[in-house]
DNA sequence: CAATACTTGACTAAAAAAGTCGGGTATTAC
DNA sequence: GTAATACCCGACTTTTTTAGTCAAGTATTG
């Protein structure tokens, strides 16, 4: 389980997608703008998320991409590594130091808490982020009258 | 919060040392020898690390490196930020695209996310991972009590 | 004093990340 | 049917990080 820059775009454009889903297809283009992550790297990150069967594509005018399933079905952990390509995890397969048992020990444990890494990320689904934040954005609006004038600009731009 | 080999391999050096400390300070040369890892790499790594005071060094001859700390006061994160020195999280910082909000939305949405994550590692002590090889009730236990932990954070942040 | 082993900083090769470029192909709207 | 849109794909470059090396120390023990 690797957690990096790639995987954390990869996560931002497909909560991208989640927040706007309901405008239909959403282009890679608008990703890239609202993102500030470049289109052509999207287009290789997005590659590997439609190969992943994460998302689907619908080609042409007003064409873009959309999550291939329910947002509460898609999870943090399936994203990471569709881009990130996990390898060996423990590269103890090959070794030439690793006979005498010493060596698989501690590569063991660390399997294990890498394990647990990945069943953790593998807990969380898109919606949830989503609705929490969305709840939290209500509570913030209902106390604050400031917020209005965001909300106003947001939807100004759509 | 970023997941490497570097995080990996300081871990495992961790590790390796909570297993034998009962040997007294353990020399990087062992730990090289044990795990495959460059001793000057490790010299590198252990820089790191005892300036973040994890670990304590003994000098002369039987001297090596010895946890500053009981084995369950120091935490999987606290490893991991000392090699990789996190920077920035967002990137919004700076950013010329971050100005009408819908930027700052995604990027929060992962920041919180990135939050649980380093939540999770910081619940994570050197003592619990050599205690239990398989270590599935820790995994447990935390899958029961995630969405209270999700609630807090989002809570917190507010 | 000599061996051990940590300490530090500068340097380098290799890999990965991030971004670019140039050509495609499918689809829609006019 | 043609032009515009937007996905699709592979090769390429730049930049950053990783991982490792080298060389010169300092402190401690026997």
């Amino acid at each position: 389980m690797r957690l990096t820059a790639k995987g954390r775009y990869a996560v931002t454009a497909m909560l991208d997608i989640a927040v706007h889903q309901e405008k239909g297809p959403i282009s890679l283009a608008d990703i890239s703008e609202r993102q500030g992550i470049s289109l052509s790297y999207l287009e290789q990150l997005f590659s590997k998320l439609r190969r992943n069967e994460l998302v689907s594509s619908v080609r042409g005018p007003g064409g873009g991409y959309k999550l291939s399933r329910d947002a509460g079905d898609i999870f943090v952990a399936q994203i990471v590594d569709s881009v990130d390509e996990t390898v060996d995890a423990t590269k103890c397969a090959g070794r030439a130091n690793c006979q005498h048992g010493e060596t698989c020990l501690t590569h063991e444990l660390w399997a294990d808490l890498s394990e647990q890494i990945h069943q953790f990320l593998s807990s969380i689904d898109l919606a949830t982020i989503i609705a929490n934040r969305t709840v939290r954005e209500v509570a913030d609006r209902q106390d604050a009258h400031q917020e209005e004038n965001i909300e106003r600009a947001l939807a100004q731009e759509a």
